[in-house]
DNA sequence: CCTACCGATCGGTAGG
DNA sequence: CCTACCGATCGGTAGG
């Protein structure tokens, strides 16, 4: 499952032959087809793992940064490293919603749609609180992080070179947090 | 090719047998190969016809965006509408970008980045003029606009439903602009 | 988990 | 732009 994780977040789907997998793994392609009945059964089963690791992964990620004081400045932080620090899953489930986008929706709303819907609440709760940018529209915000770290880390060895010199990921990893913080927050004096 | 752009952009490269593109024209397999030498001429001539038409309509784009007082305002929702416009061809450079990101970046060096370029060189330019924000860092700030735009249309039938309800498209477009357009202006009072 | 094997489809060629 | 055809590889099965 790992090997195939890998190579279809590397080649893509259709790109990856099972025997391929079956020589990542060392065995006979027979063999793997013998654990998984079919190429698309490996498939679905990659896709539940990659959704299982998630959905069991993102309680302690968001319980961990929405405790606390700098509970919002946290939330932000730890939403983007997590994708950032999955560049293999990130992959994959960028290549998965292209490639399967009826298959990638179901599996989300139903597995992590109820984290993030979480957030929301903490972004309502912060706009009432007045802490938050009330131009702010929870959803659509939450949807538009969540897709920056995934195509940031899915496209970065590219988008890197859209500038001559190019921007090294680091920096781009860390203008995508001052982005989606300055555009959360409310405006305050300096920082550092 | 504009079948086989759709095609690429659809399923993928690997997903797209030769012998689909020419059923979708209307030909024989073989007819398709004369004018395309192989598989990977095909692909090359719609990467290339991809980034031509890209470099073509850059310069008005960006001309028109940055001339005038609203120059900046106007900038960066030329950009997102620039892309926005376009689904298909986000889709494939999406894909491209994953599937061969040598290739990419070095087209994408070579005919996208000097335009790129040019914006940052407006963005330094409001810096010292005072409007723009002085912690925007400018190859990471457009790479990222650019990622995010790309992205949410890539992968934006998915991604509207990582919340229970949705974020429609058209929500998720206007919060994507108002992301771009705080986390490069200096705050100032309201707007509407 | 293996050997042996299958029909279908793949990208591509010959030759007109 | 076509018909006819090629070897290689594809996902998958039989049977042990």
């Amino acid at each position: 499952m790992n090997a195939a994780t890998l190579l279809f977040a590397d080649r893509g789907f259709e790109g990856t032959s099972i025997q391929s997998v079956a020589d990542a793994v060392g065995i006979r392609k027979p063999s793997l087809l013998y654990h998984f009945p079919s190429k698309d059964a490996l498939r679905a089963a990659v896709l539940d793992d990659l959704l299982a690791h998630w959905k069991r992964e993102l309680p302690s990620v968001l319980a961990g940064a929405t405790t606390g004081k700098d509970r919002f400045e946290g939330a932000i932080k730890a939403i983007v490293d997590f994708f950032v620090a999955q560049p293999v899953r990130a992959r994959l489930i960028a290549r998965e919603m292209m490639d399967q986008p009826d298959v990638a929706r179901r599996a989300i709303a139903e597995h992590i749609a109820p984290w993030t819907g979480l957030v929301t609440d903490y972004i309502r709760l912060g706009q009432e609180s007045g802490r938050l940018r009330e131009d702010v529209d929870p959803e659509a915000y939450i949807t538009q992080v969540v897709t920056l770290a995934i195509g940031t880390v899915a496209l970065g060895s590219v988008t890197q070179s859209l500038i001559g010199s190019g921007a090294p990921m680091p920096q781009q990893l860390e203008e995508m947090v001052r982005i989606a913080r300055v555009s959360l927050f409310k405006s305050r004096p300096k920082e550092s």
